[in-house]
DNA sequence: ACCTGAACACCGTTCAAGT
DNA sequence: ACCTGAACACCGTTCAAGT
């Protein structure tokens, strides 16, 4: 129960935890149950008062998603070094498993476009140069890397355990597709 | 302006007549634009009138969809015998193009996992003949379909004009991760 | 069976005001 | 700058009733 707050008094509230309780409530509702109302009254405001630390609900949806992506570890630069194409697998290996715990997220992640916050972009920079690192021509990392990003955001998203297909046969397809598109990507030239 | 009706007085709806102009409604004013308030006032009856004829509006985008779906040219059982990967190919481009003029739909079918309207599920039968024609093996056709489904709705709903990334750039990346994905699935084994 | 009227239980967002 | 109160302009869906 929210300590009632006269006009002017502080809640304490900021961007990360907004988005800290936005993620907490995904976790208890799922998308679905994701509203700026809902998500006013778990913090203990006034559902407008989000509207001072976020944009609006688009905006939000885009910081959980880039907060998400925060979690997919990033492999060091002597590994991608050592072994690139093995360092595009483990970022997009790693991308799936993070995107899969949020696959109702994808939905929005394709009607935004793609990502565009800092782990995202991140993410994309490290690839990149592992990608080209691995024999892809120069200029054709991006065409490479955005197949890869559309097949591990698509499988995410159509992966989870309650569709009519096993989330472990999605996986074995996605991982199979994976290693199809890098042996094109790595040997077309 | 709707000709004024009593109680018991039909509007002469229909399935078809719903779905038809919730494809209006879709062309007019996008997937956002697409409510179910929205689509009785253009057809003229009260909100609740459509679910005489569409069990809610999940049900009813299911059914648009699969109208889309039917717009795909399905290639006939000569051509699938005389070169069954170009007819596979065929259908997933022809797909593609549909979907590509409907990309804000696809986050639904991604939301929904899939399309089993009767449209889908003949492209999946045709489909599935021609690449256990074009060499995939017995068993693994569904897992080939499923990659090339993914891939082809992710890419729909990848590339609107309005990205940051212009379409054509999309469609390539589109048509090369066909052709790599379709020479993987077919020569491996 | 197919429709209307009315209501229920919500949404996201904006505006003005208070400290 | 950060919050509240109140409102605006919507949603999808259900229930009861009429023919």
């Amino acid at each position: 129960m929210p300590t009632t707050r006269g006009p002017g008094q502080r809640a304490g509230l900021d961007r990360e935890a907004v988005v800290d309780a936005a993620r907490a409530v995904l976790a208890d509702a799922g998308y679905a149950g994701l509203t700026m109302r809902g998500l006013a009254t778990r913090l203990g405001v006034a559902p407008n008062a989000l509207y001072s630390h976020v944009g609006g609900k688009t905006e939000l949806v885009d910081l959980v998603l880039d907060d998400v992506l925060g979690e997919v570890s990033v492999p060091d630069e002597v590994s991608v070094h050592r072994d690139p194409l093995a360092a595009v697998e483990a970022i997009m290996t790693a991308s799936f498993d993070v995107l899969l715990a949020h696959s109702d997220l994808m939905p929005h992640f394709l009607a935004r476009q793609g990502a565009r916050g800092e782990h995202a972009v991140r993410l994309g920079e490290v690839a990149l140069d592992a990608l080209a690192r691995a024999g892809v021509e120069p200029g054709e990392g991006e065409e490479a890397l955005r197949v890869l990003i559309v097949t591990t955001v698509g499988f995410a998203a159509f992966a989870p355990a309650s569709g009519p297909v096993p989330a472990d046969e999605i996986r074995a397809s996605y991982l199979r597709a994976l290693d199809w598109l890098l042996a094109s990507a790595v040997n077309d030239r």
